[in-house]
RNA sequence: GAUUCGGUAGCUCAGCUGGUAGAGCAAUACACUUUUAAUGUAUGGGCCCUGGGUUCGAAUCCCAGCCGAAUCACCA
């Protein structure tokens, strides 16, 4: 008996040197990698092709199937699903396995003599117990019926593989409280491996869905009001529209630098020049700055502007677009974060910058000169430095004492001009600019303005951000002479609006941090990662 | 960039004051025709992140590096 085990087991390992002496097999394989590509060679041995070219016609799809079938229907008589094998479970001749499709897992039931009716009972005895492996591929037909124990399953009739795995996906498993065992959880290999983090971790299938609905929603709300979706230059001669230091590349065919946008707010503005109500934009922007669980460097904004209103209306719009988001994606405008819910049910808190300063530092900035604002920073133990103008210091104090407590959706107004170059000045408030953000989880969601569309003080601002730039911030705007040419062709009052998707989608589903938002964050390269040129 | 913590089997993790490795799942073999973290029996599987050093001897101690996580700083 035991001899007999080893002989049989004997060709199976034979082909391994072949295998890793193999000139395009760059790394050693496991032993269950090689038992996999044992499996695919005994497979094409019997006239399966591992990786049929066929389509495989699905007639269901297992959420589908859970949540609709009752006992005794017809409906599910003739099933046809197709998946990933998640789990195995022989019993002799008889057995159950669960296949995964894009909606869920279900149960199957296997059974020797149904599966082969004829005297060859190769199918189930060589390539359903031996030959198919964990996540591979598999195509089935059966009905639908629920088990002694009350699962809903599939008694499977027809079985083919459609796509073989060499590579084991790690197992987890869920028992009958819930609790999860053996869950792929190291962060580096989740983020490094997104394709096995999403097979084998249906949450964080599901963030990234809600991610697409939250898309979905918002698109759906502007395109309701009749703006357009427009897109703009990614590669620009100058990049500008935020404080921010860019990544720089080169073209070659015009010898020339190119940035890569940090906004897409000058380019959109130009539309409302060419005569558009109301633009908006999904873009990627890239800042070359620092990382962390809240900065990506490439992420998404949305950016939107529309003639003829102003930042009072704008903030209107965005408590009800947020709060339909938050509706369409959870049924509820009461949305769970870390320990706190989140109601972005309307009206949002209003405060003005210095209101917010005063509430929760009780200084009282709004008349003080700069000279006044470093000492009223200094005894709040905010720190300053020479490069820093009135705007950043005001900014400082807020980030530091006001900011972070935060976690109500609230909205932030009229900010002190120096720290917004591209906003119009309050129609009212000497020294301040009509812009507001809105401040949810302590951090900010949104950032919107009338904008500036005068374009004689729009290029005095630009000339203050190039003074700011030579006492060393290196956010500094730059001069962009084409924007100012479009302003002065003449813009509409406009008011404009940008909101950072991965910070949104972070709280709309209860994710700490931008990776878990991102499919695929920036990460250092993989000692093992070659580029190929 | 700074500080702290971490990197051991395909996955999740043990591994004490140094004696060249363990568990569960996964894999392999056998049994089992309604099980469900299936079960039972047996078996195999490790560049212990990399490179130095200390030592008779290093997964373990020391140094340097690589990669990651958390916190902080800049920023959305």
């Amino acid at each position: 008996m035991r001899i007999n085990s080893l002989v049989a087991q004997l060709p199976l390992f034979l082909p391994n040197f072949l295998i890793n002496a193999d000139k395009h097999m760059q790394r050693q394989l496991s032993e269950q990698e090689i038992i996999r590509r044992d499996n695919l060679k005994r497979l094409e041995e019997l006239g399966i092709d591992p990786y049929p070219s066929a389509t495989f016609e699905v007639n269901a799809k297992v959420a589908d199937i859970k949540s609709n079938y009752k006992e005794g229907d017809t409906t599910f008589a003739h099933v046809s699903l197709a998946g990933r094998l998640m789990s195995k479970r022989i019993m002799g001749k008889a057995s159950f396995a669960e296949i995964m499709d894009g909606s869920g897992r279900i149960q199957i039931y296997l059974n020797r003599d149904e599966l082969c009716p004829d005297e060859d009972k190769t199918l189930y005895n060589e390539v359903f117990k031996k030959l198919l492996d964990l996540g591979d591929f598999i195509g089935i037909t059966g009905h639908v019926f629920i088990t002694q124990v009350g699962e809903i399953s599939v008694h499977v009739t027809s079985l083919k593989l459609l796509s073989k795995v060499l590579r084991p996906l790690p197992v987890v498993k869920t028992d009958a409280e819930g609790n999860v065992h053996d869950a792929f959880t190291d962060p580096e290999q989740r983020y490094r491996m997104r394709y096995v983090d999403l097979v084998v971790n249906p949450q964080v299938r599901k963030v990234f869905e809600l991610r697409t609905k939250m898309y979905n929603s918002m698109r759906e709300y502007l395109n309701e009001k009749g703006y357009l979706e427009v897109e703009t230059p990614v590669l620009q001669p100058l990049y500008g529209g935020a404080a921010a230091r860019p990544f720089k590349t080169h073209h070659n065919t015009l010898d020339m630098a190119l940035y890569l946008r940090i906004a897409n707010e000058l380019y959109l503005k130009r539309l409302i020049v060419g005569g558009y109500d109301g633009v908006y934009e999904f873009s990627k922007d890239f800042r070359n700055e620092g990382m962390s669980r809240f900065h990506n460097p490439e992420f998404t904004q949305i950016e939107l502007y529309v003639a003829y209103k102003d930042y009072e209306w704008m903030m209107n719009l965005v408590e009800e677009m947020v709060e339909k988001v938050a509706m369409d994606l959870h049924g509820t405008t009461e949305v769970k974060v870390g320990e706190n819910i989140i109601n972005f049910q309307r009206p949002w808190k209003r405060y003005t910058m210095y209101e917010a300063i005063q509430e929760y530092t009780g200084v009282d900035i709004s008349n003080m000169d700069e000279e006044e604002l470093k000492a009223a920073a200094r005894s709040l133990k905010v720190h300053v430095d020479p490069s820093m103008g009135k705007g950043k210091i005001i900014d400082e104090i807020f980030g530091e004492h006001v900011e972070h407590k935060l976690i109500q959706p609230t909205f932030i107004t009229d900010y002190p001009v120096e720290m917004s170059p591209l906003a119009k000045k309050h129609k009212s408030k000497p020294g301040l600019v009509e812009r507001f953000e809105a401040i949810c989880n302590a951090k900010e969601i949104c950032n919107s303005f009338s904008e500036l569309n005068d374009p004689i003080d729009q290029r005095e601002r630009f000339e203050s951000q190039l003074e700011l730039g030579k006492r060393g911030d290196e956010e500094a705007m730059v001069l962009d002479e084409d924007f100012l040419r479009a302003l002065e062709y003449g813009m509409p009052p406009t008011a404009g609006l940008g909101i950072g998707m991965d910070r949104l989608a972070m709280i709309m589903t209860n994710q700490s941090s931008i990776q878990d938002v991102l499919f695929f964050p920036q990460m250092k390269p993989e000692k093992a990662a070659s580029v190929k040129e």
